[in-house]
DNA sequence: TGCAGTGTTGCTTC
DNA sequence: CGAAGCAACACTGC
């Protein structure tokens, strides 16, 4: 599911588990801890007040007492849900109702029990979503090799320019990376490239500085927008009430193959690069 | 029925 | 060094 929107509505959704401890975990996946082991980190997580929750690109941060700190990276298909559901002694209860319904409890692979009586769970289908235990200070460390986060001030044009000038790869890719930049995948590097009519397949050395301004002006104002309507629902994803994003009615072109383009009436193209599909109208964007 | 495709990342290979 | 391929997993849709 998550992109830089996807996330950002995440974690203002957790914000209502903030100062709570947990005093439970569960998961039937420990495969998806994959710091410490799980049995360590059932162990350090135990009785660790979160303190605050943020976002770093795309991964989700619970900055927790005692100097830890969780970090849970929802990968393609993750994502929270709150509830005050039960915990039977024999087996774990999860969500009776919901968006999703049963569909959801299913795909539940990590809860955890909170000091109020709620329960924070982890849905994903695909169980690519991560979790690792981290000390704060390294984990500062770890993070601080990702790009800038878009949303930000000091994200200028000047900041821009020099990420992309004299990269040979293509411009979709530089949007993409999260080394370059935090927070930008497949979706909205396809929907801010139809904005700016720049050919995704362009290499970021041949742009020339008018169309790294005309890329660089949507960035920031499709992210926020997606916030606005919290994100953009691909199959499984909802936030955390369960409810659907309402982006996907300003999407113009991703996973909108042989669709008309709205400016200029071409069917939309889609291309394969790297193994992903980029999505854009073969007319406007040169 | 089978296979290509799906929001991401990270490893291996050339 | 970069780019490409593929694996992690489960499901949908043509």
């Amino acid at each position: 599911m998550p992109e830089l929107p996807e996330v950002e509505t995440t974690v203002k959704g957790l914000q209502k588990v903030l100062n709570r401890i947990f005093v439970y975990v569960w998961t039937d996946s420990p495969k998806l801890i994959k710091k410490p082991g799980f049995n360590q980190f059932e162990k350090e997580i135990k009785n660790k007040k979160i303190k605050r929750i943020w976002r770093r690109g795309e991964n989700i941060i619970f900055e927790l007492s005692d100097g830890y700190s969780l970090l849970v990276h929802q990968k393609l298909t993750g994502h929270f849900l709150i509830g005050n559901w039960e915990l039977k002694t024999e087996s774990w209860e999860p969500l009776k109702t919901g968006a999703l319904g049963e569909r959801v409890n299913h795909y539940i692979h990590l809860m955890f029990r909170l000091d109020n009586g709620l329960m924070l769970a982890l849905s994903d289908l695909r169980k690519f979503a991560k979790a690792e235990l981290w000390k704060t200070e390294s984990l500062v460390e770890e993070l601080s090799s990702l790009g800038p986060e878009p949303l930000e001030k000091e994200f200028t044009f000047n900041k821009f320019k020099e990420i992309v000038k004299n990269r040979k790869i293509k411009i979709k890719q530089i949007l993409m990376d999260q080394k370059l930049i935090a927070g930008i995948g497949n979706i909205y590097s396809d929907e801010i490239l139809w904005r700016a009519k720049i050919h995704p397949f362009e290499s970021g050395a041949e742009l020339s500085e008018k169309e790294l301004r005309d890329i660089y002006k949507y960035i920031k104002p499709v992210l926020n927008q997606a916030i606005k309507l919290k994100g953009t629902s691909v199959s499984d994803y909802r936030d955390i009430k369960g409810e659907e994003g309402q982006f996907k009615k300003l999407i113009k072109v991703y996973q909108k193959e042989n669709e008309k383009c709205s400016r200029c009436g071409t069917k939309i193209k889609r291309k394969k690069m790297g193994g992903r599909s980029a999505h854009f109208c073969p007319t406007c964007q040169k």
